[in-house]
DNA sequence: TTGTACGCGTTATCAA
DNA sequence: TTGATAACGCGTACAA
């Protein structure tokens, strides 16, 4: 390969002329600037990245750690969103995106040290989890970037894009009582996926229903595990459990847990209603445009996890180029009505 | 951060015995081996991969990209797929991903260049497109690595994994066949995705027909783009064409495809059945597990696209660590037979 | 507006 | 078994 000293005595002048071309500078004489440029079309010059990232002391990369595993992750439409969010932004930014899907906590945490402390990346969005206290606040005092998906830590005020969950599930429960139901099951999020200060849907579940005057029925409410076999299941133990008052809907905290929660349905004979016609009512959980496409009736807890992900590297992009921590941000779901 | 030298400086030894305990050296004595750990714990040195890459002439790290663009790639499940494959074998092997999802062919070709030449990545595995030719042979002669997902130019030999769409175009056709179809429809592959060399599932369609001694009608074959509205569209299309000699199966090229014609059939009132029985056959195209969760008696043609992702950046790892182009492979789909 | 010379943090070539 | 020193390719004080 050429390197810009190549390039240089092509074009008759110095590396850093050639260096100053590369890096548009702007006090290079335009028929400098050609010399150079056409030297460098003739040797099918590229500068090196390493080479550049060596004296840079940046990559143009940020690493992208989810913990959960590439069965879960890819499988997941919510993942799927924000990584799509976050890629689109980087891209638009000019970053390149380093995607790494390790299966558990300690891994992840591993990645992330691995990828930003030997400066492969400029930064990292990890996915919030327990246990990242130490480690992400010592990447925090050394100097490394991050943004976390949701809170990586108790207290945590900055360098984080959460959504709301409660507002979520107050919302759903609300318009469940406004069509006159009572009997109301809920599919909650997994417990891994809780922190100390991520408060549950199912906190915004029993407002909602304390507020209304509807004793609240712990049988309700199921843990799913954000997958459809998870809703399935979750579902049909709402379904079978109390024959003579059986649920009349059911709230998930996931695309997903709905779809499965609606081949439980349907196995049992009952179909959601759509619109505000009476009848069982099935609300998903983040309304992603992908599921409606399938199920374009379905409505639900629309939760932003496109725009969580964009935010996220958005925010990581600042902190990079500021050098400073950034405030968190809270995103609200709203409640889409179905079709 | 600690290089090196401080390293060497804290264990009293030269950076070249610090180089050689980071590479796993059996040339060094224990003693000072263990030195060499403590001083580089002491310190949390960590090796700076930008210098690694510009000395070592390799970056651990390959490109994976797609031209279709990120709401494209990032919503339809065989990709995904194809992207997780490949991200599971790279993880097993030690190399980091970094995924770029431009928006057309030639800002795919463009990325495809920067990230080889620039040495960003050691490799690139790339979506199978026209027009890659000219860049794709040049980068082989030029000592670059890539493999790709399919063709990527005619008479390709090498650096390709390839599904055989023709075989289960076939085999989808002569199960319609077989359960008493006659009036068969087929909602294939958008054209943008074949080329000269990778055939349509509409040849193996024909050729079914034809040995079966089923003319071929023109009108129960539609193009359809791969994802869920293009699927419903397409489907309402057969059924709505001829109301007097409407077909009684459809064969769709992909899984969202098929999601989007089984949404049209229960808007018609029709119920694919299942098994072996008597109705309205409906056949997937990728049937992917994660599809079959949402629709578990959906069959089809089941398409490797988990395998095929793997195996072209297990066979892009040994072009990289070998120097030297691989045979391409064709991978078969199998029948499923609906549940 | 252009050029010289050095440093970024590793690995590799020798020689000891 | 270890070490001095030269690359790797680019950016940048500093000088002209």
């Amino acid at each position: 390969m050429a390197t810009i000293y190549d390039v240089a005595k092509k074009a008759n002048v110095s590396v850093k002329t050639v260096s100053r071309v590369l890096n548009r500078s702007q006090l290079v004489r335009q028929e400098t600037r050609s010399r150079v440029l056409a030297a460098m079309a003739d040797l099918d010059f590229h500068p090196n990245s390493a080479a550049r990232s060596l004296r840079r002391k940046r990559t143009g990369a940020i690493g992208f750690v989810v913990p959960f595993g590439s069965d879960f992750v890819f499988h997941d439409p919510g993942m799927i969103e924000q990584i799509k969010g976050a890629l689109d932004l980087l891209n638009e930014r000019g970053y390149d995106m380093v995607l790494s899907v390790p299966t558990n906590r300690d891994d992840a945490l591993r990645e992330v040290v691995r990828l930003t402390k030997r400066r492969n990346v400029d930064g990292a969005i990890l996915y919030g989890m327990t246990g990242a206290d130490s480690i992400v606040k010592e990447l925090s005092e050394k100097g490394f970037h991050f943004v976390s998906l949701g809170y990586c830590y108790p207290e945590q005020t900055h360098n984080f894009v959460e959504i709301d969950a409660v507002a979520g599930g107050i919302a759903a429960t609300r318009y469940a009582i406004s069509l006159g139901h009572t009997r109301i099951g809920l599919i909650k999020e997994p417990s891994n996926f809780l922190l100390p200060n991520k408060r549950s849907i199912a906190e915004g579940y029993k407002t909602a229903l304390e507020q209304a005057g509807i004793p609240y029925d712990e049988r309700l409410v199921r843990e799913g595990d954000y997958t459809v076999s998870g809703g399935y299941w979750a579902a049909l133990r709402l379904l079978d459990h109390d024959e003579h008052a059986r649920v009349s809907a059911i709230i998930c905290s996931s695309d997903p847990t709905a779809l499965g929660a609606l081949r439980a349905l349907r196995e049992r004979g009952l179909v959601p209603a759509s619109g505000t016609q009476n009848g069982f009512l099935l609300l998903a959980g983040d309304c992603l445009p992908s599921t409606r496409l399938i199920e374009p009736s379905l409505g639900g807890i629309q939760a932003p996890l496109y725009e969580q992900g964009r935010l996220a590297a958005d925010m990581l992009v600042s902190v990079i180029s500021e050098g400073r921590d950034v405030p968190g941000i809270v995103l609200k779901p709203t409640m889409l009505v179905p079709a």
